[in-house]
DNA sequence: ATGACTCCCAGTGGGAGA
């Protein structure tokens, strides 16, 4: 079972990539089994299920104007879905839940927080308490599950192209990274980090800057599986030729590959 | 360099992203 996350910044603009995507992932003998996006930027009357749903995935989706959006998407049906964090009141769109062959796939785009000293930092804060006790609610009904997406947050030093330049600031400070650990500490595991990796491994380089050429980058995007999940983990890559696409988004998807689940009886 | 690009909604500029 292959999952993944990806941050199409705009789905409007990076649908064809997404099924040219999906497809080629299809060519390896291992598709993508769910995937979930973030900043689609699409109110669901925009949503493009149509094509989606042509290229053999369900979906559901939950969007706003402009900013933000979320989607799951999976061959098998997802159920139980849920669209942002219940009882947090968020006029943002950022968190889709669904349960998908077994497993629960919580998919979230964490706000930016833009700067630390910042009305939004304070929203980000906020939103990530809400988070927090909500996957610990989900955890105690969902032994096997992924909180996977866009967390704009960098958990250590060697997430970063630049550590010192970046001490402190938005995706570095102390209190996101100590967010971070508090995900963990419901018995969550970051995947990437369960394998050895290249160094300088990053989910996102800035368009900025020549960044994606001289590799300066930030790991942002992330896949926690629970504990009961753990086992099964056998991989999980950063597909960062994505990011060499013709219009790429900024982010590079974020893939793990499951074993087989424990027999049921 | 408080930049550099891309996307959006707007409307010939500005906010947001990270």
């Amino acid at each position: 079972m292959k999952l993944a996350t990806w941050n199409v910044n705009s789905l409007a603009v990076r649908l064809p990539q997404l099924l040219d995507w999906l497809a080629a992932q299809a060519a390896t003998g291992s598709p993508v089994d769910a995937v979930v996006l973030q900043e689609t930027k699409l109110v669901d009357e925009k949503f493009p299920q149509a094509e989606i749903e042509a290229a053999g995935y369900r979906v559901v989706f939950h969007g706003q104007k402009t900013y933000n959006g979320v989607a799951l998407l999976s061959r098998g049906a997802a159920t139980d879905a849920v669209k942002n964090i219940p009882g947090f009141d968020d006029g943002q769109a950022r968190v889709i839940a669904g349960t998908v062959d077994g497993v629960r796939v919580i998919g979230a785009y964490f706000p930016n927080g833009q700067a630390p000293d910042s009305d939004k930092f304070v929203y980000k804060m906020r939103w990530q308490d809400a988070l927090h006790d909500w996957v610990r609610d989900e955890l105690a009904h969902h032994p096997q599950l992924v909180l996977m997406g866009d967390f704009n947050v960098a958990p250590e030093d060697r997430d970063v192209y630049d550590p010192v330049a970046w001490a402190g600031q938005i995706h570095c400070t102390p209190e996101e990274r100590a967010q971070f650990q508090r995900l963990l500490a419901l018995g969550l595991v970051d995947a990437f980090r369960l394998f050895e990796q290249p160094p300088k491994s990053w989910s996102w380089w800035d368009y900025r800057n020549l960044a994606f050429r001289r590799n300066q980058g930030l790991r942002i995007d992330h896949i926690l599986v629970s504990a009961a999940l753990q086992p099964r983990v056998q991989a999980c890559v950063i597909d960062k030729p994505m990011r060499k696409n013709e219009r790429p988004s900024d982010h590079a998807p974020v893939i793990v590959t499951l074993g087989a689940g424990p027999a049921a009886g």
